[in-house]
Parts: structure tokens; sequence; C-alpha cells
DNA sequence: TTGTCTTCCCTTTTT
DNA sequence: GGGAAGACAA
């Protein structure tokens, strides 16, 4: 092997090396030699590859050095797994690249030049909470009220103009410019919207100034400035990064466009004439509107540096945060000489997988054509499945993973489970739990949010930065000191009026006005405490571990939450245990540890951060949101929650180009799987505690049907095989048409109020069985569910054969699945982070949840009794009610509530065994029946073929509306329809309660 | 001032 | 259903 090392440390791989096992456009961007290039990198198509060998090429053939080397990512595991990827190409001197996120590439930059702009270099950086939390004081300082005017919804109006770099004074200037920040003054006359947003953008701002602190968008904002406004800083990075590449760049926002612009020195290099020239009015024109601030005048180097940029412009999931796809669009226009390389070939997915992707994709308008390819075979078809309701699509997914493990070869390690909504995890935890399948889950609340965790924080947050008010305030009372509103207000006048912060104002309590001994003792005490912590942590500010045993002594957090006994303060300490862990782990990993770089660790972990590295022993399915698994690959990959409503969601639906980012969310989500893609959808889903009807997922209609292999196409609602329909569940629906009672009984997707459905119907029949007699009331409907899927234990499924499993399906299922016992488990906590894990020592764990840890291990052990108090609230299904005996039998959802009016009716528990019967409807307790469509479903008298695009009908609920399309799929045809204020609905054609005019 | 009860929103997606 | 902020009483 040809190793040159004419540069200490760095392996030179020769070009056939870096060259080799690459198609020819991979080849052609590896080696691409000029100022600017995009390589249009599909899904699956090897990016991450050719970026690693670009770079490694850089080294290797134009003699780059690593120290020259910047290369963003978005999130810290994509860095550092590149960064590994580079080390085994390059050597260690790969460590001397900055490889890292944008924010911590900020951060750095920041740390080091940005007095520039003001900030001290042990300045603190604000999550969103702790915004919001300043947000809020603001408003109240102001004669707001918090709930009129939202501060995440003034937070999102200011986030907004730092992604497009517009500052306070501007937006002040265009929207109040008679208001003068800083000054006492009610705002409690304007209504929210622009100029509200701009005198709160200015307090918000001058707060965060004052308090030495940054919120996210700043550190991409401020950096800006600092390259902006200081032309030394500038000189030095434009100088310092000969290479620039940035990963993702589809979901780059204005500011990190021009970030990147700044640091390319594109605009000040004699490089930039003549082309550039052009580019720049492009540039400008791109950002019409957005004025961003005045570029460095004058020119620091003969050439531009070199720039390249790999993303896929269909995977733009962020448009909400700011992203701009146009930035990639338009890069050749805005980088002068720019070359494009697409790479189109994929070598992740069968056909089948990719031509569901490429069917999906292609209806978006106005994206560049491009056809995913790829030599494998067709592969498997893909599984779809039709669950009645969210219980039993994950009662399926849990069953149909078992099979796959125990028949087709695939460990729980290759499988991971995708939906829209972090609130969909949960269904899945439990069913998982109960079917002994270990999991891990990535985001949902995370570690850093609880509010143990954020108060020890914030107590580090104000060691390393005093000037940071918004964790000084937040510990001030915690542990309880007797400090309550009243005293902290004090301070906080005294402060404002003085033009001091809230720490400098303790150091006075004798000269604040109204202060009584009372207060003034315990002000004191606190005072001197965090000079003394103060005092430690200088002194061992490189061992934040010890920092962090040291403050949760001291301040009594530890204590207080021990002398609690309730099992929940137990797990907090245990999280605060971990919290300790961390700090350990990133003394040993980081070289030149400090308090403020542990912090600064901490303040930008991404959920994704807690996924395990590669390599790393993945024992356990995944669940995550599709937005955390863009960049990875499954074997296995279920997209869940297929409806109308929830993905699309609900919220994106009445609107073109969020539709067209949910379906580049759904792209991103297909093309995860290598070999197997499942689609479940479920026909009732439970949100809010409260029962919605939904209807496919039009991405589901998208794709070709003879890609999919439906194992159950309809649920038994559509089907009209409901086990209910035999008691004419519809007797109910003898009012139809005239009764009101019916209410939201259309099937319609979505948004708020107006969705209803199944639940309508049952509630008019029941008085009100999905809200009416709260928990006895539900518990039954859940058990009676639960039931209905699983019938009963081992050998007793009390399935009718008409039960829309396939044997197969179930065989493995229940073996697998439905073993042990698991009454023992007394969970309180539910999603919480109970922490019982002591997994605390290996790379990679120090960001995950205990939960997640913990599961990695806990193979089949669950299901078993002895898991401890990992409990969630589901096995309150199993909880004794009305004095039945309950909870004898198996896991929780074995056990049911008698009683329905179907004839499933419901399993009782005897003498730990639950059978399965018919019963009369009356549920005890609850005085509720259900009932659900049947086969004799009722009819309008619509059919598809009546009913034309502009015709007029009118529908019970929401009044006169016209048709706007038509689909017809025989049963299950859907019209949609513009109801006017009452927006537009898909409506199922047999279900609507609606009849042509 | 603290603890408990009540109400409100919540659910997009996240560096 | 559930967490968190606000209202209210001890």
């Amino acid at each position: 092997m040809p190793i040159d090392t004419t540069e200490p440390a760095v392996i030179r791989r020769s070009a056939e090396e870096l060259l080799d096992g690459l198609n020819p456009q991979q080849s052609e961007a590896v080696q691409y030699s000029g100022p600017a290039l995009l390589i249009g990198a599909g899904a699956g198509s090897g990016k991450t590859r050719v970026l690693t060998r670009r770079i490694a090429w850089a080294l290797s053939q134009w003699n780059a050095w690593p120290s020259q080397i910047l290369a963003i990512t978005f999130t810290n595991k994509a860095a550092r797994e590149m960064k590994d990827r580079l080390e085994t190409l390059i050597g260690p001197a790969a460590q001397r690249m900055w490889v890292s996120t944008f924010h911590s590439a900020c951060v750095r930059m920041l740390r080091r030049d940005g007095e520039a702009v003001g900030l001290n270099r042990s300045f603190t950086i604000y999550d969103q909470a702790d915004s919001i939390r300043l947000m809020r004081t603001i408003e109240q300082e102001h004669g707001l009220d918090p709930k009129r005017v939202k501060p995440r919804d003034v937070l999102s109006a200011i986030s907004d103009c730092k992604n497009e770099l517009k500052g306070w004074r501007m937006q002040l200037k265009e929207y109040a410019p008679d208001y003068k920040p800083g000054q006492p003054s009610n705002l409690g006359h304007l209504e929210p919207g622009d100029m509200l947003n701009a005198c709160l953008y200015a307090e918000y701002q001058r707060r965060l100034e004052a308090a030495n602190s940054v919120d996210f968008d700043d550190l991409i904002m401020r950096t800006v400035q600092m390259l902006q406004v200081d032309p030394q800083a500038a000189a030095y990075y434009r100088h310092k990064f000969r290479y620039i590449f940035v990963d993702e760049y589809q979901d780059t926002n204005h500011a990190q466009y021009v970030l990147v612009r700044e640091l390319s020195g594109v605009d000040t290099t004699s490089g930039a004439s003549g082309v550039a020239g052009a580019a720049g009015a492009a540039g400008a024109a791109h950002a019409a509107g957005t004025q961003y601030m005045q570029l460095s005048p004058q020119p620091q180097q003969a050439q531009p540096n070199w720039v390249t940029v790999v993303g896929d412009s269909d995977q733009s999931i962020y448009a909400f945060r700011g992203a701009d796809i146009h930035n990639i669009l338009d890069f050749e226009k805005d980088f002068p000489n720019a070359k494009t390389v697409m790479l189109e070939q994929n070598y992740r997915s069968t056909q089948t997988i990719l031509d569901a992707a490429n069917a999906v994709i292609s209806k978006n308008a106005g994206r560049t054509p491009k056809k995913l390819w790829t030599q494998e075979g067709a592969g498997s078809p893909i599984v779809g499945y039709a669950a009645d309701d969210d219980l039993q699509e994950a009662q399926w997914v849990a069953g149909e993973i078992a099979r796959l493990v125990a028949e087709d070869g695939f460990t729980y390690g290759d499988i991971a489970i995708m939906y829209r909504a972090n609130a969909q995890s949960r269904r899945f935890e439990e069913a998982f739990i109960n079917a002994g399948i270990p999991y891990q889950l990535i985001g949902g609340t995370r570690f850093y949010e609880r509010k143990e965790v954020k108060d020890s924080i914030a107590y580090l947050q104000c060691i390393t930065n005093p000037s940071d008010d918004v964790s000084m305030r937040r510990i001030l009372n915690v542990p309880k000191r007797g400090l309550g509103e009243r005293a902290e207000a004090l301070v906080a006048d005294y402060a404002q009026t003085q033009g001091i912060t809230f720490w400098q104002a303790l150091g006075n309590t004798e000269q604040i006005p109204g202060m009584t001994t009372r207060m003034a003792n315990p002000l004191h005490a606190f005072r001197s405490m965090m000079e003394d912590l103060i005092a430690y942590a200088a002194e061992h500010d490189a061992n934040p571990s010890d920092i962090v045993a040291h403050v949760l002594q001291t301040s009594g957090i530890i204590d207080e939450l021990r002398k609690a006994k309730d099992e929940q303060e137990q797990g907090r300490v245990e999280n605060l245990s971990q919290l300790q862990s961390v700090a350990a782990e990133y003394e040993q990993n980081t070289p030149d540890s400090s308090l403020a770089g542990f912090l600064e660790s901490v303040a930008l972990v991404a959920d994704s951060d807690q996924l395990p590295d590669e390599g790393e022993q993945r024992g356990s399915v995944t669940l995550m949101t599709l937005h955390t698994s863009k960049g990875l690959e499954y074997p296995v990959v279920f997209l869940v929650g297929m409806e109308e409503g929830t993905f699309p969601h609900s919220r994106a639906m009445d609107n073109v180009t969020e539709m067209a980012e949910e379906r580049r969310l759904a792209y991103v989500g297909i093309t995860r799987a290598r070999k197997r893609l499942y689609v479940t959808r479920a026909g009732e889903r439970t949100q809010w505690g409260k029962a919605e009807t939904m209807l496919p997922s039009e991405f589901l209609d998208d794709i070709p049907d003879k890609l999919i292999d439906w194992k159950r196409k309809e649920t038994s609602v559509e089907s009209g095989e409901s086990e209910f329909g035999e008691f004419g569940g519809f007797q109910g629906f003898g009012g139809f048409g005239g009764s009101r009672s019916f209410d939201g009984f259309d099937g319609s997707s979505s948004r708020g109020a107006s969705r209803g459905g199944s639940h309508g119907r049952w509630g008019a029949r029941s008085g009100g069985a999905s809200t009416g007699s709260g928990g006895s009331s539900r518990n039954w409907r859940d058990g009676a569910r639960g039931e209905r899927a699983f019938g009963a234990s081992g050998d007793d499924y009390g399935f009718d054969s008409d039960y829309p499993f396939d044997d197969d399906d179930y065989s493995t299922f229940g073996a697998a699945s439905f073993g042990g016992s698991s009454d023992s488990r007394s969970g309180s906590r539910g999603r919480s982070y109970d922490g019982s894990s002591n997994d605390f020592g290996s790379r990679g764990s120090s960001y995950r949840s205990s939960r997640s840890s913990s599961y990695g291990s806990a193979g089949s052990s669950y299901g078993s009794g002895d898991s401890g108090r990992r409990g969630s609230s589901h096995f309150r299904y199993g909880t004794p009610q009305e004095g039945s005996s309950y909870r004898s039998g198996r896991s929780g959802y074995g056990n049911s509530g008698s009683g329905s009016s179907g004839s499933y009716g419901s399993g009782c528990t005897r003498n730990g065994k639950v059978t399965t019967r018919r019963v009369p409807r009356q549920a005890p307790g609850t005085g509720s029946t259900a009932a659900s469509s049947g086969s004799s479903a009722p009819r309008n008298g619509l059919s598809i073929s009546d009913l034309h695009v502009g015709d007029l009908v009118s529908h019970d609920k929401f009044g006169l509306g016209k048709i706007i399309s038509t689909e017809d799929k025989g049963d299950n045809s859907v019209v949609t329809v513009d109801f006017g204020s009452d927006g537009i609905k898909r409506l199922m054609l047999r279900m609507a309660p609606m009849e042509k005019l």
C-alpha cells in the first residue's frame, strides 16, 4: 500500500484507493477540481462515502492540510461518524479537521472571537425552554398576558427573523420605529403581530445580551455578524478553511447560507469578479427582501475557498425551521463556476422500495426530475396492514417483528419503526414491552429537558456565567429556600431599575426597597453559597464531573429529592447521577475539558445523538420520528400511522407547500428501508384521550397497488366485517341523516373539532362512552379492545375464524409475546426516564436516556414480572375496576373489562385465565355499549358515479359545500369537498351524512 | 409561601 | 390522557 507521509500522521491514499469501488458519477464527484461543487445525492446513493473520499482526496491529491478542512454536518452523530470514517482513511490527523455541526462550529468561532459582537467567552446557550421562560418574564414586565400572546409564537417569529439575518434594530425600524427598548413600557394594548413582535424581539435580545447568552439561532446569526464586523476574524477563518464541505445542504437556512458564503470568501475575493458579479446578483436576488448585513468590504485573499455541498432537494424536511430549499436549487447561480454531479444509483434499497419512493415523490410539483434506481432485484413486496385502531396497529407490528426475528432471520436491531410525531411512540412501547421486544426510543421527552436535570444545569450555567439571569432566577428557590415570587420580584425590579444583573442585585440586598430580614437572610445564604460554588468550580474547571457532584450536594438538590418518598423522586435522583456520569464521560473524551465545554456539549445535543454509532451493537428495535430517521437506514422499516391527519399531519394538509414537505418526508421514510418495508394505518386513533376515525393516507394511494401486499386492506369498519356488525350496531343509525347526534360522523380527515367519527357514533348510542364516564369508561373500552386483538393468552386466542390475521401471523406472535405475566409492574411514571440503568460507561450512551440503554439488554426479560418500575400508563388497563378480578391474569392487555355490545364481548379473567365469551350488551359501571358500523353500513344513497367536481352538496355538519375532487375506490370512494369556512374535507362517501343538491 | 386543585393546551417535525 | 401553569386555600 503506497503510503506517503509528507505531513506527519496523515496517511496519503493513492488515487486508486480513493476511487476504488466507485461508480463513474461518484468518482467524478470525488475528483472534481474547482471552486464550487454540488453533489446531488439521492437517498442511499453513497454520499457519505463520496464526501469522505473527497476530503481524503483533497489531502492526498491537492496537498491540503487537515486544519484547512471545514466539514459541516447537521447532527453531532453525523459529525462523529464522518470523523471516524476519515480517521480510518487518513489516520489520526483527522482530529485536526473541523468536522462538526453548524452550531458547534459557530460556538467554537464565537468563543474565540465573539468579543467583536459583545460576547464574553463564557456565554451560555439558551435552549427553547430558557427562551420561553425569558420571553414570559419580558411579557409580564410589559403588561402582556402570556396566554394571549404566546411566548412560543413570538419566539418563532423572532427565530424566523434570525434565520434570515434580520436584526432587532432592523425590525424595530420597520415595524415600531417609536419604540424605545430597555425602558419600562406597557405593551398590553398591542395586538399580536409584527409591531409587537418587533418590540419583544428588541427586549428579548437586549436581555440576552445583558445575560451574556445566546439562543440557538443566535449562534449562526452572531457568527455571521462577527465575520462581517471583525475583518481580522473574517480573514483568519477565510484563510484557514480552504476547503469547505456542507452536508444536507438542502436543510440550510438563509443564515447558514450566508455563513458558508462568508467563509468561502466568494464575495470578497478577486475570483469573485466577472461571473461572480452575476452570481452575486443572483445571491442578492435570492435573498430578496431579507436585507442581510453589509458584506465585508475588502478581499482578503486571491481565490475563494472551495466549497462542496451535498444534498438532495427531495429530502428537504426542515422548512419549518427556516430551511430554504432554494439554497440548493440555486447553488449554481449563487456560486460562480459551480459544477453539479448527480448521484442516482441507489445502493441501499430494493427496486420495489425505490419504485414506491419515486411514485410518492414524483407527485411533487416543481422538482428536478430524478429517479433512483438500483442493480438489486425487486425484492419483497411492501407489506401493508390496516388495523382497526392504534392499539391493534402496534400489536400487529409487534407480532410481525416477532415473526421477522423468529422466521426470517432478522435481528431486532435490523428493525426500525418510524412515525410522524413523537406522541405515536407510546402505543408501540406498550406493545413491545408486552411482547418482550427490546426497543430503543429516540427522542421524545429529552433527558436534558427534565426538570431536575435542567435545574442542575442552571446551577452550572450560573457558575460559569453569573450574568445569566434566567438560570439564576430559576434556581433561586430550588431546592425550596422560602424564596418565593415576592422575593424574586423585589430583586428583579431592583436589578431592572439599576441596570444591573440579578446576581449583582443579590449582592446589594440591603439597598433593595421593601426588603425584609425574612427574605434577606435566605438571599444572603444563596448568594454566598453560589460564591462558594463559583470558587470551587474555578479550582476544578477541568473536572466537570467533580463540579456536578459538588453542586448537587451543596445546593441541596439531591437531599431534597432523596427525602421524598415516592418513586418518581427517586427516579429523579438517578437522572442526576446519570448527569454526573455524562460529565465524567465528557471529561474522559475531551482533552481540554472545562465546565463551559461540558455545558456546550450538553446544550447542543440532538435526539439523533442518542442513536448508537456505527458498529455499536444494536440489539433492539429503534423507534423514532421520520425527521430523526434522515440519514439512517435499516433492513426493515415500519412506516406507521399512514393516515390522513397523522401523516400527512393535519396541520400541513391545507397548505400546498407544507404538503410538499410532508411528501418529501414520506420519501425520506420509504427510502430508509433496505430490504423490507411495511406501511400500516389505523382506522381509528386515540389522540388527546379521544378516538378519531382516520382515513388512509393519500401517500398510500400514491404507491402503486402492485407493490403492496396488503395483509389486511381494510379495517373492520371499512370492510363491514366488524365483529359488532351482527348486533346491528347501526340501530343507532336509524336517526341517520336527521339526527344531529351523529355529530362528526363524516369520516373527515382531520382538523380539530371537525374530526370525529365512530366515536361520535358510539357516543351517541352510549351516552358518551368516549368522554362521558371518564376513567372507567376508558378502561373498559381499552380493555375490550385489547381483548379483541389478543383475545386470551397462549392457547386460547379467542379469535373467530374470520379474524383478519393470517394464521401465520399470530402463531409466532402469541408464543413470543405473551408468555409472562406482567402484573407486578407498578409503574407510575409513564414515559419518564426512570433511570434504572447504570449503563453509563460506554460511548454513545451518554446522551441516551436510561430507558433506552437499559432496554438494550433487557431482551426477553420484559414480560416477566421482575422488570421493576418500568411501567407505563398502559398498565393501568389491567388495573382492577369495579371489583372484577382483573389482574390475576396475564399481561395488561389480556385483561378486559367485561361487556361490550358486540359478539366478541369480553374476556373475563377467571383463575388467571382469560376467556372469551359473548355477553349481554351492558357494560358494568359504564352503561356504555359499543357499536360500530357493520356490513350494513348506512347508505346515503350516493354513488361516486353520480358525483362530479363542481357539484354542490349539503352536509349535516358542515353545511353547503362544493366537490373539488372524487376518488372512485368502490365501497371506499372518497370525495373532497370545500365547505368554505369549515375548510376542505375528505369524506368517505358511504359514511358521509350528505346529500347532493 | 407552599401545597393542592383546576384549567388549559397539547402534538408536528429540531439544531 | 397528561403535564404545566395558574388559582385558590391553609
